[in-house]
DNA sequence: GATCTCATATTGTGATCAATAAATGATCTT
DNA sequence: AAGATCATTTATTGATCACAATATGAGATC
């Protein structure tokens, strides 16, 4: 069959908008979960299908799609219209997402502690650093990105495909608050449990490397809590409807 | 088969096309959970686009939508190929999503008890009065069906909108396979712990509560792995390909 | 000046189409 | 006769189209 895919090459003047078929979507889902944890996307945002597919090259299709399984993941909400958008947190949801963080994180520490090698820890401890370097420059953007690169591979050890999409879920739920959160000036920038929890995992203590966990996500619990109170979560932020997809 | 969604009836001689616009997919997504949680789908079933939305009187797209937010969930995966199926569960699988169970459920059943009211008891009591008329008559399709009932409006009353889906994440992962489960003549029925659940809940007891659930779904769990020892999850069945849409 | 109404524009939804890729079956060769 | 190769069929995927509902804005009315 195989009917000669040809004219991209050879074709001088090719006027052929290069279809490029296959599994685009992967990409898009990818991005927007990256972006998701990353402050890419704002509360309250509204995501147009049109737009985005335009901000991607590609047709309406593949982000409808992976808008789907956003909202299936509850990283996104749809509004009455069929829109999806970013959900605006309660201090109420925040918290019970924050408690069942602590259970499932907690967990999926436990079990990591138990399997932890040498290398896991080297890993673990240079994420940290470039964590530290990033508290150090204010870099917002790097500190979310390798938090949560700590977290996950920390997590990624437990080896469980089932504790993982569920926490990968919260995540994606409370990242967008997280930002925001992080955009304040009050808002403390720590990575003390971080050092716990590695030494903890050196000691091959596996209840006190889930305790360093379960008090770094009460302790960010708490400062995200404690900006939402003062502040209240709803800042108002001007860049709302644009997207920023250089990062 | 023809799944009939509304106003079929009144339209005469309709040579219209019908064209229905308006969110098919929400009666499409709420039919294909409550059919993976009861038996409706069996484990390894390759699911088909077209198969589907012909059985739903559709259109291939809606079902590519609900299909997508399933895997999202982890209800589904897909192929290589990009086709979606019900998943086969490993003995070890089994065994993290109910130790997940264990925590979520355990703990939503805490926060409810402490919201319990008599209305909310007396309606459990309700429902495990049919489940036991279920169990009673050996009717598989009744027993899952209360059971799920039982449960779920229990933890609906713990009112988190961050664990019910979660919650209801696993139990359509491991729906499937409970069905095939309880086709073996030798898996226990029993509904022994919910009565004690409506005992602790009616003394205020909320830790015993957790605990009876907590009962509840280890024992399932380990009924549950001993068929799969004795007989293998993966039984031999025939009817792999086709649906069965009436129950 | 505020509110209600209507027209416009933008959005999501569902259907159809083209094209790729996988699965299936048949034919040919060894 | 058994295995491999190739063609046919069927599957999903991404693009485009038509329609409906919603949100937005301007204009008129009270």
């Amino acid at each position: 069959m195989r009917i000669d895919k040809s004219e991209d090459a050879g074709n001088g003047g090719g006027e052929a908008p290069k279809k490029e078929r296959g599994h685009v979507h992967g990409h898009v889902l990818r991005y927007m979960r990256r972006g998701l944890m990353v402050g890419a996307f704002l509360p309250g945002q509204v995501m147009s299908l049109r737009k985005l597919a335009a901000g991607f090259g590609t047709s309406p299709m593949p982000v409808r799609e992976v808008l789907s399984r956003l909202v299936a993941a509850n990283a996104l909400e749809e509004t009455k219209g069929g829109s999806v958008r970013v959900p605006r947190l309660s201090p109420e949801k925040l918290s019970d997402l924050f408690a069942v963080r602590e259970m499932l994180e907690g967990m999926a520490t436990e079990l990591a502690a138990k399997k932890a090698t040498p290398a896991l820890i080297s890993e673990l401890a240079a994420i940290n650093k470039q964590l530290l370097v990033a508290i150090e420059k204010r870099d917002i953007l790097n500190c979310l990105s390798s938090n949560q690169k700590f977290h996950f591979t920390l997590y990624e050890a437990a080896a469980s495909d089932v504790l993982m999409p569920l926490i990968e879920s919260l995540w994606l739920q409370f990242g967008p608050t997280m930002y925001m959160s992080l955009l304040i000036p009050s808002m403390p920038w720590n990575a003390s449990d971080h050092e716990d929890i590695l030494a903890a995992l050196n000691e091959g203590n596996a209840s006190a490397a889930k305790k360093g966990i379960v008090h770094d996500i009460r302790t960010t619990c708490k400062a995200l809590l404690s900006v939402a109170g003062s502040q209240g979560i709803e800042l108002p932020f001007a860049q709302g409807a644009d997207l920023q997809f250089d990062y």
